[in-house]
DNA sequence: GTCCATGCAAATGATTTGCAGTATC
DNA sequence: GATACTGCAAATCATTTGCATGGAC
């Protein structure tokens, strides 16, 4: 999804174009690694573009998540982060997990489809119909080696 | 964990005993599925209890969670939740998971060890060490019966 | 020109904290 | 009797909202 794309996406949706809308995705699509909370995202905006408010980066947000273009990763750190979102390729929607890092807080992402597995065992002897899944593993990155702390 | 063992586990660890700690966690415990939020075990206690503060539940709950009697699950409602430990149990922390219905809201908890392999492979291949997990499902429960909204 | 979008400041709401009184040990 | 625990009210802090101005179409 490029800043053409999400114009034209916009326009699609009868929402208007601004430079807001525009920067607030482009922050978040720069740092896909990052997991940036709304605040962070305001710092990173008003680097290029010092009037935004704060509470115009939280409405863009908001209008991103419904949009499916971004989405929302809680850490339980007080903090509700965003990442660029896995529908907004398209299609296939490839989920993707997080390792959270109990010592340095790094997060990584990772894909497995080992879930779908799980998945059909639950429909098959629940009846529940599964649409989405967040996983989270914690525990400790390569870095700080194992249980060191 | 019974009344008279979490008494011995505060002894122990040189807190105090005390009417509120005792309600708080035992209103937990009677509701192993219903995940409370604080201002639901607060009026829980309260039919027994009626001068406890808010501020108690939730320094008593702070208290739980460290000695991992109860666990937190976050729904992404605006809540954090509680519920009775897998690991006050003991030995064999079995994890469960959340099957949650986007429809009704209902909370299914299930067991499963299909992580375990999925954790291995990270392990191998990232040199992550994990120690605990957290996964959600998101979907339509049997009464929902599937995507009827 | 119309209205949606923005910025600011004030409001909200869950959780935390300071402090003086109270209960446990 | 000392000190940890409690209740209350005030503080905190992320997020939301009301409203008048400004910008997109």
């Amino acid at each position: 999804m490029d800043r053409e794309q999400f114009k034209q996406l916009l326009k699609d949706k009868g929402l208007k174009v601004t430079n807001q809308r525009v920067l607030v995705l482009e922050a978040i699509a720069s740092c896909p690694d990052k997991h940036l909370t709304a605040e962070e995202i305001y710092e990173l905006v008003k680097v290029d573009y010092p009037e935004i408010g704060l509470a115009t980066v939280y409405r863009t947000i908001q209008m991103l998540l419904e949009l499916h273009l971004v989405d929302r990763i809680n850490l339980d750190d007080g903090y509700v982060r965003y990442e660029i979102g896995s529908g907004s390729t398209d299609t296939t929607k490839h989920h993707h997990h997080h390792l959270i890092c109990l010592s340095c807080g790094k997060v990584i992402s990772f894909e497995d489809d080992l879930l779908e597995e799980l998945e059909k065992k639950i429909t098959d002897k629940e009846g529940f119909q599964i649409v989405d899944h967040e996983v989270k593993l914690y525990g400790y990155c390569k870095e700080c080696g194992g249980k060191t702390d």
